[in-house]
DNA sequence: GAATATACGGAGCAGTGTTCCGTTTGGCAA
DNA sequence: TTGCCAAACGGAACACTGCTCCGTATATTC
Protein backbone atom coordinates (compact mmCIF):
# COMPACT_ATOMS: atom_id res chain seq x y z
CA UNK A 1 0.00 0.00 0.00
CA UNK A 2 0.89 3.50 -0.46
CA UNK A 3 2.88 4.68 -3.40
CA UNK A 4 1.11 6.36 -5.85
CA UNK A 5 1.63 5.60 -9.47
CA UNK A 6 0.38 2.19 -8.76
CA UNK A 7 -1.08 -0.33 -11.01
CA UNK A 8 -1.35 0.47 -14.86
CA UNK A 9 -2.19 4.61 -16.12
CA UNK A 10 -5.54 4.71 -18.19
CA UNK A 11 -5.77 4.14 -21.34
CA UNK A 12 -5.86 6.58 -24.11
CA UNK A 13 -9.45 6.40 -24.62
CA UNK A 14 -10.63 6.26 -21.58
CA UNK A 15 -8.78 9.72 -20.76
CA UNK A 16 -9.74 10.99 -24.04
CA UNK A 17 -13.82 10.35 -23.26
CA UNK A 18 -13.19 11.74 -19.58
CA UNK A 19 -12.07 14.93 -21.15
CA UNK A 20 -15.06 15.28 -23.65
CA UNK A 21 -17.62 14.25 -21.05
CA UNK A 22 -16.68 17.19 -18.59
CA UNK A 23 -16.37 19.33 -21.51
CA UNK A 24 -19.68 18.28 -22.89
CA UNK A 25 -21.30 18.35 -19.05
CA UNK A 26 -19.97 21.73 -19.09
CA UNK A 27 -21.44 23.37 -21.88
CA UNK A 28 -24.96 21.03 -21.01
CA UNK A 29 -24.99 22.58 -17.49
CA UNK A 30 -24.88 26.26 -18.96
CA UNK A 31 -27.35 25.14 -21.41
CA UNK A 32 -29.91 23.45 -19.93
CA UNK A 33 -29.13 23.52 -16.24
CA UNK A 34 -27.34 20.80 -13.86
CA UNK A 35 -30.55 18.54 -13.87
CA UNK A 36 -29.73 17.97 -17.74
CA UNK A 37 -31.30 14.27 -18.73
CA UNK A 38 -28.01 11.88 -18.42
CA UNK A 39 -28.48 10.70 -21.91
CA UNK A 40 -28.15 14.36 -23.20
CA UNK A 41 -24.91 14.75 -21.87
CA UNK A 42 -23.80 11.51 -23.12
CA UNK A 43 -24.77 12.39 -26.32
CA UNK A 44 -23.17 15.91 -26.81
CA UNK A 45 -20.02 13.69 -25.66
CA UNK A 46 -20.24 11.29 -28.58
CA UNK A 47 -20.61 8.16 -25.81
CA UNK A 48 -22.51 5.88 -24.51
CA UNK A 49 -24.26 5.53 -21.00
CA UNK A 50 -22.43 3.04 -20.27
CA UNK A 51 -19.04 5.24 -20.39
CA UNK A 52 -20.35 8.27 -18.63
CA UNK A 53 -21.07 6.10 -15.81
CA UNK A 54 -18.26 4.48 -15.35
CA UNK A 55 -16.34 7.75 -15.19
CA UNK A 56 -18.85 9.59 -13.17
CA UNK A 57 -20.86 7.26 -11.09
CA UNK A 58 -23.28 9.96 -9.78
CA UNK A 59 -24.24 13.31 -11.05
CA UNK A 60 -22.47 14.81 -8.15
CA UNK A 61 -19.39 13.47 -8.87
CA UNK A 62 -19.57 14.99 -12.81
CA UNK A 63 -20.97 17.89 -11.24
CA UNK A 64 -17.93 18.05 -8.75
CA UNK A 65 -15.57 17.23 -11.62
CA UNK A 66 -16.81 20.67 -13.75
CA UNK A 67 -16.92 23.30 -10.94
CA UNK A 68 -13.95 22.36 -8.88
CA UNK A 69 -11.26 24.58 -10.24
CA UNK A 70 -13.94 27.68 -9.98
CA UNK A 71 -14.51 26.29 -6.47
CA UNK A 72 -10.90 26.19 -5.99
CA UNK A 73 -10.19 29.84 -7.22
CA UNK A 74 -13.02 31.23 -4.96
CA UNK A 75 -11.25 29.27 -2.12
CA UNK A 76 -7.93 30.70 -2.95
CA UNK A 77 -9.29 34.23 -3.74
CA UNK A 78 -9.61 34.14 0.30
CA UNK A 79 -6.37 35.14 2.06
CA UNK A 80 -6.00 37.99 -0.89
CA UNK A 81 -9.06 39.69 0.22
CA UNK A 82 -8.51 39.55 3.85
CA UNK A 83 -4.83 40.99 3.28
CA UNK A 84 -6.19 43.65 0.83
CA UNK A 85 -9.40 44.91 1.94
CA UNK A 86 -9.50 47.38 4.34
CA UNK A 87 -11.50 45.25 7.28
CA UNK A 88 -11.89 41.86 7.79
CA UNK A 89 -15.36 42.64 7.43
CA UNK A 90 -15.15 44.13 4.29
CA UNK A 91 -12.92 41.38 3.40
CA UNK A 92 -15.77 39.09 4.64
CA UNK A 93 -18.56 40.81 2.03
CA UNK A 94 -16.24 40.55 -0.81
CA UNK A 95 -15.43 36.86 -0.37
CA UNK A 96 -19.13 36.35 0.28
CA UNK A 97 -19.93 38.28 -2.78
CA UNK A 98 -17.63 35.73 -4.79
CA UNK A 99 -19.15 33.03 -3.42
CA UNK A 100 -22.65 34.17 -4.15
CA UNK A 101 -21.99 35.07 -8.26
CA UNK A 102 -20.43 31.64 -8.66
CA UNK A 103 -23.39 30.09 -7.20
CA UNK A 104 -26.05 31.67 -8.67
CA UNK A 105 -24.30 31.39 -12.02
CA UNK A 106 -24.98 27.74 -11.79
CA UNK A 107 -28.31 27.26 -12.79
CA UNK A 108 -29.74 24.79 -10.57
CA UNK A 109 -26.02 23.65 -8.74
CA UNK A 110 -27.89 23.59 -5.19
CA UNK A 111 -31.08 22.84 -5.91
CA UNK A 112 -29.90 19.66 -7.75
CA UNK A 113 -28.01 19.31 -4.65
CA UNK A 114 -31.16 18.52 -2.83
CA UNK A 115 -32.69 16.16 -4.75
CA UNK A 116 -30.92 13.15 -3.93
CA UNK A 117 -29.09 12.62 -0.61
CA UNK A 118 -25.98 10.96 -1.77
CA UNK A 119 -25.29 13.75 -4.17
CA UNK A 120 -25.44 16.36 -1.27
CA UNK A 121 -22.93 14.58 0.40
CA UNK A 122 -20.50 14.60 -2.54
CA UNK A 123 -21.22 18.23 -3.63
CA UNK A 124 -21.43 19.32 -0.12
CA UNK A 125 -17.65 17.49 0.37
CA UNK A 126 -16.26 19.91 -1.84
CA UNK A 127 -17.47 23.05 -0.18
CA UNK A 128 -16.47 21.47 2.87
CA UNK A 129 -13.01 20.63 2.40
CA UNK A 130 -12.29 23.78 0.21
CA UNK A 131 -14.39 26.85 1.03
CA UNK A 132 -15.21 26.27 4.94
CA UNK A 133 -11.17 26.86 6.17
CA UNK A 134 -11.34 29.77 4.09
CA UNK A 135 -14.56 30.95 5.49
CA UNK A 136 -12.94 29.89 8.77
CA UNK A 137 -9.77 32.65 8.84
CA UNK A 138 -11.91 35.07 7.48
CA UNK A 139 -14.56 34.96 10.13
CA UNK A 140 -11.88 34.39 12.64
CA UNK A 141 -10.28 37.62 11.54
CA UNK A 142 -13.10 39.58 11.96
CA UNK A 143 -13.84 37.99 15.32
CA UNK A 144 -10.61 39.12 16.42
CA UNK A 145 -11.45 42.57 15.43
CA UNK A 146 -14.99 42.35 16.96
CA UNK A 147 -16.53 43.39 14.36
CA UNK A 148 -19.40 40.23 14.15
CA UNK A 149 -20.31 38.10 16.97
CA UNK A 150 -19.47 34.16 17.11
CA UNK A 151 -21.03 32.46 14.22
CA UNK A 152 -20.01 28.92 12.78
CA UNK A 153 -18.54 29.48 9.66
CA UNK A 154 -20.67 25.87 8.39
CA UNK A 155 -23.39 27.75 9.17
CA UNK A 156 -22.58 30.86 7.62
CA UNK A 157 -21.75 28.74 4.49
CA UNK A 158 -24.65 26.51 4.44
CA UNK A 159 -27.03 29.63 4.76
CA UNK A 160 -25.95 31.56 1.99
CA UNK A 161 -25.85 28.28 -0.25
CA UNK A 162 -29.47 27.68 0.57
CA UNK A 163 -30.61 31.18 0.13
CA UNK A 164 -28.47 31.26 -3.47
CA UNK A 165 -30.37 27.93 -3.83
CA UNK A 166 -33.95 29.42 -3.29
CA UNK A 167 -33.00 32.07 -5.76
CA UNK A 168 -32.55 30.70 -8.52
CA UNK A 169 -35.83 31.42 -9.59
CA UNK A 170 -35.53 34.65 -11.50
CA UNK A 171 -38.29 37.48 -9.85
CA UNK A 172 -37.84 40.52 -10.50
CA UNK A 173 -39.24 41.40 -6.57
CA UNK A 174 -36.90 39.08 -4.79
CA UNK A 175 -33.09 39.50 -4.45
CA UNK A 176 -31.00 37.08 -2.80
CA UNK A 177 -28.14 39.44 -2.20
CA UNK A 178 -29.90 42.09 -0.49
CA UNK A 179 -31.27 38.63 1.54
CA UNK A 180 -27.29 37.99 2.32
CA UNK A 181 -26.02 41.47 3.08
CA UNK A 182 -28.69 41.52 5.92
CA UNK A 183 -27.72 38.12 7.04
CA UNK A 184 -24.27 40.19 7.45
CA UNK A 185 -25.70 42.85 9.17
CA UNK A 186 -26.99 40.50 11.40
CA UNK A 187 -23.62 38.62 12.20
CA UNK A 188 -22.15 42.23 12.98
CA UNK A 189 -21.56 42.79 16.33
CA UNK B 1 -72.23 36.05 -14.04
CA UNK B 2 -72.03 36.20 -10.89
CA UNK B 3 -73.80 34.26 -8.07
CA UNK B 4 -72.43 31.67 -6.56
CA UNK B 5 -75.02 28.68 -5.99
CA UNK B 6 -74.68 28.39 -10.01
CA UNK B 7 -75.41 25.45 -12.08
CA UNK B 8 -75.34 22.32 -10.26
CA UNK B 9 -74.04 20.86 -7.13
CA UNK B 10 -71.20 18.06 -7.31
CA UNK B 11 -71.59 14.75 -7.50
CA UNK B 12 -71.91 12.64 -4.42
CA UNK B 13 -68.92 10.33 -5.05
CA UNK B 14 -67.00 12.87 -6.09
CA UNK B 15 -66.89 14.87 -3.30
CA UNK B 16 -66.46 11.48 -1.45
CA UNK B 17 -63.56 11.02 -3.42
CA UNK B 18 -61.91 14.65 -3.26
CA UNK B 19 -62.17 14.01 0.75
CA UNK B 20 -60.65 10.60 0.32
CA UNK B 21 -57.93 12.33 -1.62
CA UNK B 22 -57.11 15.28 0.63
CA UNK B 23 -56.67 12.82 3.73
CA UNK B 24 -54.86 10.25 1.91
CA UNK B 25 -52.50 13.12 0.53
CA UNK B 26 -52.05 14.41 3.96
CA UNK B 27 -51.31 10.84 5.18
CA UNK B 28 -48.48 9.70 2.07
CA UNK B 29 -46.84 13.41 2.45
CA UNK B 30 -46.19 12.60 5.95
CA UNK B 31 -44.95 9.39 5.90
CA UNK B 32 -43.06 10.03 2.14
CA UNK B 33 -43.01 13.50 1.43
CA UNK B 34 -44.90 16.01 -0.98
CA UNK B 35 -42.78 14.41 -3.72
CA UNK B 36 -44.41 10.90 -3.20
CA UNK B 37 -45.86 9.48 -6.83
CA UNK B 38 -48.84 10.09 -7.69
CA UNK B 39 -49.59 6.63 -7.88
CA UNK B 40 -49.40 6.24 -4.37
CA UNK B 41 -51.29 9.06 -3.36
CA UNK B 42 -53.89 7.66 -5.66
CA UNK B 43 -53.76 4.15 -4.78
CA UNK B 44 -53.83 5.37 -0.65
CA UNK B 45 -57.31 6.87 -1.31
CA UNK B 46 -58.56 3.96 -3.04
CA UNK B 47 -59.41 5.89 -6.19
CA UNK B 48 -57.86 5.28 -10.48
CA UNK B 49 -55.48 7.50 -11.67
CA UNK B 50 -57.43 10.15 -13.81
CA UNK B 51 -59.72 11.18 -10.76
CA UNK B 52 -56.72 12.46 -8.95
CA UNK B 53 -56.06 14.62 -11.64
CA UNK B 54 -59.75 15.25 -11.88
CA UNK B 55 -59.50 16.74 -8.74
CA UNK B 56 -56.15 18.70 -8.69
CA UNK B 57 -55.17 19.17 -12.14
CA UNK B 58 -51.13 19.61 -10.95
CA UNK B 59 -49.50 18.27 -7.26
CA UNK B 60 -49.12 21.83 -6.14
CA UNK B 61 -53.26 22.26 -6.25
CA UNK B 62 -53.24 19.06 -4.13
CA UNK B 63 -50.58 20.39 -1.79
CA UNK B 64 -52.53 23.84 -1.77
CA UNK B 65 -55.53 22.25 -0.69
CA UNK B 66 -53.83 20.09 2.15
CA UNK B 67 -52.49 22.66 3.73
CA UNK B 68 -54.67 25.71 3.22
CA UNK B 69 -56.00 25.85 6.47
CA UNK B 70 -52.52 25.87 8.64
CA UNK B 71 -51.34 28.67 6.56
CA UNK B 72 -54.70 30.15 7.06
CA UNK B 73 -54.29 29.36 10.68
CA UNK B 74 -50.52 31.07 10.54
CA UNK B 75 -51.70 34.63 9.11
CA UNK B 76 -54.59 34.55 11.68
CA UNK B 77 -52.20 34.44 14.92
CA UNK B 78 -50.71 37.69 12.87
CA UNK B 79 -52.96 40.41 14.70
CA UNK B 80 -53.32 38.79 17.58
CA UNK B 81 -49.58 38.80 18.31
CA UNK B 82 -48.78 42.08 17.53
CA UNK B 83 -51.94 42.46 19.97
CA UNK B 84 -50.27 40.23 22.88
CA UNK B 85 -46.69 41.29 22.40
CA UNK B 86 -44.32 43.35 24.12
CA UNK B 87 -43.24 45.23 20.87
CA UNK B 88 -43.75 44.56 17.37
CA UNK B 89 -40.86 43.11 16.93
CA UNK B 90 -40.92 40.42 19.22
CA UNK B 91 -44.27 39.67 17.45
CA UNK B 92 -42.48 39.87 14.37
CA UNK B 93 -39.83 37.00 16.23
CA UNK B 94 -42.87 35.15 17.31
CA UNK B 95 -44.69 35.02 14.03
CA UNK B 96 -41.42 34.15 12.31
CA UNK B 97 -41.01 31.26 14.54
CA UNK B 98 -45.27 30.33 13.77
CA UNK B 99 -44.05 30.39 10.12
CA UNK B 100 -40.35 28.48 10.42
CA UNK B 101 -42.19 26.25 12.19
CA UNK B 102 -45.04 25.39 9.88
CA UNK B 103 -42.46 24.95 6.85
CA UNK B 104 -39.91 22.81 8.76
CA UNK B 105 -42.66 20.22 9.38
CA UNK B 106 -43.77 20.12 5.79
CA UNK B 107 -40.94 17.76 4.50
CA UNK B 108 -40.23 18.75 0.96
CA UNK B 109 -42.72 21.18 0.82
CA UNK B 110 -41.13 24.40 0.17
CA UNK B 111 -38.60 21.91 -2.62
CA UNK B 112 -40.90 19.79 -4.05
CA UNK B 113 -42.58 24.10 -4.83
CA UNK B 114 -38.77 24.43 -6.92
CA UNK B 115 -39.22 21.78 -9.22
CA UNK B 116 -41.58 22.59 -11.43
CA UNK B 117 -42.21 26.11 -12.37
CA UNK B 118 -46.05 26.14 -12.29
CA UNK B 119 -46.25 24.23 -9.32
CA UNK B 120 -43.92 26.71 -7.52
CA UNK B 121 -46.47 29.44 -8.92
CA UNK B 122 -49.48 28.12 -7.35
CA UNK B 123 -48.29 27.16 -3.78
CA UNK B 124 -46.37 30.45 -4.19
CA UNK B 125 -49.96 32.27 -4.39
CA UNK B 126 -51.31 30.66 -1.19
CA UNK B 127 -48.26 32.24 0.93
CA UNK B 128 -48.47 35.88 -0.83
CA UNK B 129 -52.32 35.24 -0.75
CA UNK B 130 -52.59 34.86 2.91
CA UNK B 131 -49.48 35.77 4.59
CA UNK B 132 -48.23 38.60 2.95
CA UNK B 133 -50.53 41.15 3.94
CA UNK B 134 -49.74 39.72 7.63
CA UNK B 135 -46.43 40.04 7.70
CA UNK B 136 -46.60 43.62 6.05
CA UNK B 137 -48.55 44.97 8.90
CA UNK B 138 -46.02 43.35 11.09
CA UNK B 139 -43.04 45.04 9.86
CA UNK B 140 -44.81 48.00 9.02
CA UNK B 141 -45.80 48.19 13.04
CA UNK B 142 -41.97 47.73 13.73
CA UNK B 143 -41.00 50.20 11.59
CA UNK B 144 -43.18 52.52 13.00
CA UNK B 145 -41.49 52.05 16.13
CA UNK B 146 -38.14 52.62 14.58
CA UNK B 147 -37.24 48.72 15.22
CA UNK B 148 -36.30 47.96 12.01
CA UNK B 149 -35.14 49.38 9.11
CA UNK B 150 -37.29 49.26 5.90
CA UNK B 151 -37.49 45.95 4.06
CA UNK B 152 -40.27 44.48 1.77
CA UNK B 153 -42.36 41.91 3.36
CA UNK B 154 -41.87 39.43 0.22
CA UNK B 155 -38.05 40.02 0.59
CA UNK B 156 -38.30 38.66 4.19
CA UNK B 157 -40.64 36.22 3.53
CA UNK B 158 -38.69 34.50 0.32
CA UNK B 159 -35.78 34.60 2.29
CA UNK B 160 -37.45 32.46 5.08
CA UNK B 161 -39.00 30.15 2.71
CA UNK B 162 -35.63 29.41 1.05
CA UNK B 163 -33.77 29.08 4.24
CA UNK B 164 -36.32 26.39 5.49
CA UNK B 165 -36.31 25.04 2.04
CA UNK B 166 -32.39 24.27 2.76
CA UNK B 167 -32.68 23.15 5.64
CA UNK B 168 -35.12 20.28 5.61
CA UNK B 169 -32.37 18.17 5.36
CA UNK B 170 -31.41 16.97 8.52
CA UNK B 171 -28.41 18.28 10.13
CA UNK B 172 -26.68 18.58 13.70
CA UNK B 173 -24.14 21.34 12.71
CA UNK B 174 -26.74 23.67 11.10
CA UNK B 175 -29.88 25.18 12.80
CA UNK B 176 -32.29 26.97 10.38
CA UNK B 177 -33.66 29.13 13.03
CA UNK B 178 -30.24 30.39 13.90
CA UNK B 179 -29.59 31.48 10.60
CA UNK B 180 -33.34 32.92 10.64
CA UNK B 181 -32.21 34.87 14.24
CA UNK B 182 -29.56 36.36 12.76
CA UNK B 183 -31.72 37.57 10.16
CA UNK B 184 -33.74 39.46 12.03
CA UNK B 185 -31.35 40.68 13.83
CA UNK B 186 -29.91 42.06 10.01
CA UNK B 187 -33.57 43.93 9.35
CA UNK B 188 -32.95 45.46 13.30
CA UNK B 189 -32.23 49.23 12.84
C1' DG C 1 -87.49 3.16 -14.95
C1' DA C 2 -85.04 5.24 -18.66
C1' DA C 3 -81.91 9.01 -20.21
C1' DT C 4 -77.92 11.71 -19.73
C1' DA C 5 -74.41 14.34 -17.97
C1' DT C 6 -70.91 13.50 -14.68
C1' DA C 7 -67.29 10.99 -12.84
C1' DC C 8 -64.39 6.97 -12.64
C1' DG C 9 -60.47 3.68 -13.57
C1' DG C 10 -56.52 2.18 -15.39
C1' DA C 11 -54.10 1.04 -19.68
C1' DG C 12 -50.82 3.34 -22.34
C1' DC C 13 -47.36 6.74 -23.79
C1' DA C 14 -43.28 9.42 -23.04
C1' DG C 15 -39.21 10.73 -20.49
C1' DT C 16 -35.60 9.57 -17.25
C1' DG C 17 -32.11 7.01 -14.23
C1' DT C 18 -29.45 2.94 -14.00
C1' DT C 19 -27.71 -1.62 -15.03
C1' DC C 20 -25.80 -5.30 -17.73
C1' DC C 21 -23.45 -7.70 -21.11
C1' DG C 22 -21.89 -8.64 -25.90
C1' DT C 23 -18.56 -6.16 -28.69
C1' DT C 24 -14.57 -3.33 -29.65
C1' DT C 25 -10.03 -1.57 -28.94
C1' DG C 26 -5.72 0.05 -26.88
C1' DG C 27 -1.41 -1.57 -25.03
C1' DC C 28 1.97 -5.02 -24.63
C1' DA C 29 4.62 -9.20 -25.33
C1' DA C 30 6.34 -12.47 -28.51
C1' DT D 1 4.11 -7.31 -37.07
C1' DT D 2 0.99 -10.11 -35.02
C1' DG D 3 -1.87 -11.95 -31.45
C1' DC D 4 -3.70 -11.68 -27.03
C1' DC D 5 -6.57 -9.93 -23.29
C1' DA D 6 -7.85 -6.81 -19.92
C1' DA D 7 -9.90 -2.39 -20.22
C1' DA D 8 -13.32 0.28 -22.04
C1' DC D 9 -17.26 1.03 -24.82
C1' DG D 10 -22.20 1.37 -26.41
C1' DG D 11 -26.78 1.00 -26.15
C1' DA D 12 -30.65 -2.22 -25.38
C1' DA D 13 -33.46 -3.19 -21.58
C1' DC D 14 -35.67 -2.52 -17.16
C1' DA D 15 -37.88 0.12 -13.53
C1' DC D 16 -40.29 3.99 -12.14
C1' DT D 17 -42.80 8.17 -12.74
C1' DG D 18 -45.95 11.94 -14.62
C1' DC D 19 -49.74 12.58 -17.34
C1' DT D 20 -53.53 11.70 -20.90
C1' DC D 21 -57.36 9.47 -22.96
C1' DC D 22 -61.41 7.02 -23.51
C1' DG D 23 -64.52 3.10 -22.68
C1' DT D 24 -67.25 2.12 -18.63
C1' DA D 25 -70.00 2.94 -14.49
C1' DT D 26 -73.12 5.64 -11.78
C1' DA D 27 -75.57 9.59 -9.64
C1' DT D 28 -79.20 12.48 -10.72
C1' DT D 29 -83.25 13.99 -13.11
C1' DC D 30 -87.66 13.50 -15.24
Amino acid sequence: MGAGESTTAKRADARRNEKALLDAAAAVFVSDGVDAPVRRIAAEAGVGMGTIYRHFPTRADLVVAVYRHQVDACAEAGPALLASAESPFAALRQWVDLFVDFLVTKHGLAAATRNDPDGFATLHGLFLERLLPVLTDILAAARAAGEIVDVPAYQLLRAIGDICAGAERVDPDYDAKLTIRLLLDGIRG
